[in-house]
DNA sequence: GGTAGATATCGATGGTTGTCGATATCCGAC
DNA sequence: GTCGGATATCGACAACCATCGATATCTACC
């Protein structure tokens, strides 16, 4: 590979390996792994991510995204990004909404990896 | 269904739904199956369940796994715990000895929720 | 160019978590 | 029964994280 493991992000670090019930992960690996399972692993994320997913086209705006939780602007944009960092979510700005959609081969890759491909 | 998801484990709430790519997650679903992702996100926790799958029988002693790794015994038991805890891993006690197995199915149930099955 | 609305960033704060050393528990062997 | 080794629990501490209010940035529109 051209590029060391550390210096991808997760979900292009998750498609590098082999399901983890067939071979042990590296410590390497699973530090690039790990963040995006993180990253899944918050409530709010997660209906996010599935919101976005489960809407149509989708895509879908921020503006849409809010009224679904009891929490701040500030907090669902952060929720957003922690998202879009690692890989989860692609960001477009239409105007003034931006829209979120979710990057189904990394979901995808991620099921590979723990093991869903067989 | 006969239990309040809030009282199933989180191996066992995240078969109850469908994947969240298709229908969003209700608040409910989202705090019953993050657990399950949280124990997942961490690298010490995904190399210590790619190791247990990954042995003979599917199954592998604590004194086997502590020696992959640069942590004290009880970080390693504590992080075992995590995995058995939320339902990734089973725990069997033979004489002085404890080995762990991986949950396949919960695995399974999780890669579903992702969106692998389709 | 000024204003209004949508989203992001910043700084602070309380709660959570990974790690450790010390200690407890459990079991087989002598 | 007691000794030694394997594993778990406990208490403490530092690092991390979710959340907020305040504020900045960006864009369309007048």
């Amino acid at each position: 590979m051209s590029k060391s493991l550390l210096e991808l992000t997760p979900v292009e670090a998750v498609a590098c390996c082999s399901p983890l019930t067939k071979a042990p992960l590296s410590a390497e690996q699973a530090e690039s792994i790990a963040p995006l399972l993180k990253a899944l692993a918050d409530p709010v994320r997660l209906r996010l991510l599935s919101l976005v997913a489960a809407h149509e086209a989708g895509e879908a705006c921020v503006c849409d995204l809010g009224d679904a939780f009891d929490l701040s602007q500030p907090t669902i944009s952060h929720h957003l990004k922690v998202l879009h960092e690692v890989g989860l979510l692609d960001r477009t700005k239409r105007g003034v909404w931006v829209y979120y959609r979710v990057r189904t081969e990394a979901l995808g890759d991620l099921v590979a990896l723990l093991g869903g491909a067989a």
